[in-house]
DNA sequence: CGATCGATTGAGCCCTCTCAAGAGAGGTGG
DNA sequence: CCACCTCTCTTGAGAGGGCTCAATCGATCG
């Protein structure tokens, strides 16, 4: 057998299926490894295959017609990426770009129809998935029309710290390489506002960060700052 | 029959689903009228049911913790709303607001399972269905961080134009009431600047508007103005 | 050890928000 | 049918957050 049942049998999307039903997903699907700063997949691209990441940190961001990049979401351990296959789409909608070495496991998109068809337990459960990031979509969409870049920055650091945090003597490291263009390109802002900021807080001992590196060494005043400060509406 | 098939028969939701698959499943809906600014559901309320809009128009919005609203999207008649049940939540997460009067079908929440457990098809067409709001929502969180509010609330009012215009003698007419306010709450902007947008276009013979009513006389130089205009990263 | 990529920081400006009145439209009740 | 009241829209003045432009520094890698 390609992959081994226990390393995916806890995740949440396969949930209400047995041992059985999901050796014979697995069947269908190949490992990948990528290498870091590889593209698993490109914007444009037809959609051969869908994903779940095993290992590693995977950043999907989309350009725009201008050329401007948008990072959508980081993906973390156990999710399901590049999905396109499940919503309609023949070409992906984004670019996943492996941030670490990462280990993926790919299933042709050809597979789609039969597996969901034979395992409607997969298509609730892709569902509630895809549900899940709609409402993070709303709520990024929500805090770009009413708070202001210092108030995005700390909750978008928060939110990388909760998915992918390390904890280091210092604080809680963020546990792939993350530069300052990034956040940017995650809070619709620009790399120097929020090289600045990032200074700011570090002078006050909020975080300690360097070269595509971020400690959260205080979360609960960034918490304090993410919420009190920055209404604009 | 409560509801005859002719009436939703030929909605994408339904494809692939045969007439008497259908009857069975309009079985369990039942219609209902809300007049003009009346609630069809209101956010953090138990998700007792699901929808179709057959007719009139409603706003989906959602409240901040600040309490400041934020317009998610305007349902036009033939799509699903109140889909919550789909994606595994318990409460609306926004409220939906009839902005005419209006006629939806309603099913209750505990048919959604037998539904899509006997029709695999309605869950695929949810999930593209779902699919699509997700890529919208991206769509505006990239607006938001590339566009300045001119070339949003350009956009903005040309998409509800494609949704839901009317053609009149002067243009294309927004077929439904709608404020500064609410126009504001779409593009993450205020009252007062959309309102002196809205100014500003009519005297240069774009739309034409007044209370609770838009009019886009030149749909032409406003889509040159919402891609042109406004790059700000 | 040079080259390249990422981070820092200053100066200046402009778009958009905030604050503040006031005017017009439409509905309601006497 | 008119007076009043409320809701929406308009417009001015002023401030400021964040962007643009520009230069320099530091770190990492080959």
């Amino acid at each position: 057998m390609a992959v081994d049942r226990s390393l995916v049998a806890h995740l949440p999307l396969f949930a209400g299926l047995g041992p059985a039903d999901l050796d014979v997903i697995l069947e269908s699907a190949r490992p990948v490894r990528h290498p870091k700063n590889s593209a698993v997949f490109e914007q444009g691209e037809e959609a051969h295959s869908f994903f779940i990441l095993l290992n590693g940190h995977v950043r999907a961001a989309k350009m725009t017609p201008a050329g401007q990049q948008i990072v959508v979401r980081y993906v973390t351990p156990g999710e399901m990426f590049g999905v396109a296959v499940a919503i309609g789409l023949k070409t992906y909608p984004a670019t996943a770009t492996a941030v670490d070495d990462s280990l993926v496991l790919a299933w042709p998109s050809s597979a789609w129809a039969g597996l969901v068809a034979k395992h409607p337990a997969l298509a609730a459960n892709t569902m509630m998935t895809i549900g899940e990031r709609l409402q993070d979509s709303h709520t990024r969409v929500i805090e770009m029309s009413t708070q202001q870049v210092e108030g995005r920055i700390a909750r978008a650091l928060l939110r990388l710290a909760q998915q992918a945090g390390r904890k280091v003597d210092t604080g809680i490291a963020i546990d792939f390489p993350i530069s300052r263009q990034d956040i940017a390109e995650m809070t619709g802002s620009t790399l120097h506002t929020v090289s600045r900021i990032l200074s700011g807080w570090e002078g006050q001992g909020l975080v300690e960060s360097g070269r595509q590196r971020v400690v959260i060494t205080d979360p609960h005043r960034l918490f304090a700052l993410s919420e009190e400060g920055g209404d604009k509406g």
